[in-house]
Formats: C-alpha cells, structure tokens, sequence
DNA sequence: ATGGAAATGAAAATCATTTTCATTTGTGAT
DNA sequence: ATCACAAATGAAAATGATTTTCATTTCCAT
C-alpha cells in the first residue's frame, strides 16, 4: 500500500529539501531518471501521509514538500535580480513558537520570506 | 485603471469577509448580480493590489480573500478549519531589518504566515 | 454627438493536480 | 520455474482554479 519511492525522497533531499512536484519530477528527468509524473505525486503524497514530509504553498498556489524535521531556513531574495540568500531564522522559530502556544495551536510550522534589493541592483 | 468593483466587495463583506472567488461569484449570481467570473477575480487583484484585501490560500491551494486592517500583521491559520488569527509580528520586523542590513539589501519587505492545529481541531 | 480609454465577460488557454485504466512488476504459494 | 494476484506504474484524459484573449460595451471629456 506504501508508494514510497526511494528516487522521489532522495530527489527531494538533492533539492535542498524544499521543492514542488513538477521540480522534482523535472529534476529527475534531468537526471536520466525514468519515472512518471504521476508516481511523483503519488510518492510525495504518501510521504505527507506518513509525515516525513512537510507540505506548504507558494505565493501561487503551488504546493511545495519539505523534508519534515529538516533543519530549515528562510529566504532573502533579491526583487531586482533574483539572488537568493540563505538565512539562518532563529529569532522566527521562537516568534512563531510563542504566538501559536499563546493562541493554543499545536503541530505549528511557519514560512518566512524577506525581499528587497540587493547592493548591486 | 481601477478595476475596483463595489458589488465585489461589498459581496465580500457580507461572506464574512473571507471567501474565494468562485464562491463570490456564485453567491452573486444566487443573488441575481449579472456579473462575470473574469470581473470577479479582476476586482478581487485590484483590491489585493490596493490592500484593501488579503489574499491567503487553502489547504487545496484555492485562493481566499477577505478584508483586512491596514496594520501590518500576521496570520496564524489552523491548518483543520481555515481559522484564522492576526498576530502582531514586531519580533519580525527586527528579524528582517537585521537580515537584510547584514547582506546589504534596501526597501526590505516580507511575508511571514504561522499554521498549525488549533485547539478546537 | 464623437472618439478613445477603460471595463466587461464569454470563451479559450494555462497549469497544477487527480483520476482512469491498461500494463508491468513483485511476491508468495504451488 | 510457473501461476495467480495484489500493488505499482505511467500515459492520457479529466478536473478545477486562474489567466489571457479579444470583441463588445460603457464612460467621459471634448
């Protein structure tokens, strides 16, 4: 019953932990890998059941999966030109932490972005 | 230019200011409003482009919309029933600024969202 | 009125995701 | 090894939200 498919995760891992479906399944084709579209989600969904992954929505309503438990780390990106910069959210997971128990939500995960220009745009 | 629409908002309000597009669109055609999908959704961007609305998804990726303060805020948002809470972010605020002072980056903005289970689910 | 810009909406296009279904693969019993 | 059957696979079609196109209509300022 478990569509569990080692490529799909070990995929998901390479790609930093934090991609949607069709990334992956891009990714993978890339790779020479022969898999179908179909498995891919079939295998991400399965590990959303599980709980090994972690399922968010970018801005447009893409889903995106997330190695659960991974240690993970926000985005700074460049509105001008698009550089990306990994960043460390201590101070987020504490904020995000405190305002769920202060509200007595369980089971808590959160997003985080910052843009803005970068110093040579 | 603008392509603000009053029926629209005004059909907003009254869903309790929380709804998608399709569902705006249907309760206004139920209400005998002749008005098109197309509109509907035109409206509801130029609202979001104005910042008369806020845009946030639900756990299927569908978009909904719903009136909001002007204050900067946050959302908690239970991933069971779509409840949400405005949170005050100004641990945030300091986070970003920091961020992106550190990498050099100017007119700094972000987007930070909690979601979780809240107690009720 | 008249011309042009903005708004409208029906229909087509797009795109992620799900479903269907025929085929292949893996496994366990014989 | 062979057979039988359940699970896995993937191509293609279906779905559903959202966007785009484009022809038409409405609004204004002249």
């Amino acid at each position: 019953m478990s569509r569990s498919n080692p490529r799909v995760l070990s995929t998901l891992e390479r790609a930093g932990g934090f991609a949607s479906a069709q990334e992956i399944y891009r990714l993978m084709q890339r790779e020479g890998e022969s898999i179908g579209l179909t498995t891919v989600y079939r295998a991400l969904q399965s590990f959303v059941n599980d709980k090994i992954v972690d399922v968010l929505r970018r801005e447009d309503g893409e889903a995106i999966y997330r190695l659960c438990g991974e240690a993970h780390h926000h985005h700074l990106v460049c509105k001008g030109c698009g550089d990306t910069v990994e960043i460390e959210g201590g101070a987020i997971e504490k904020w995000a932490k405190m305002m769920a128990e202060e509200h007595g939500f369980r089971e808590v995960g959160h997003t985080a972005e910052i843009f803005g220009l970068c110093a040579k745009c």
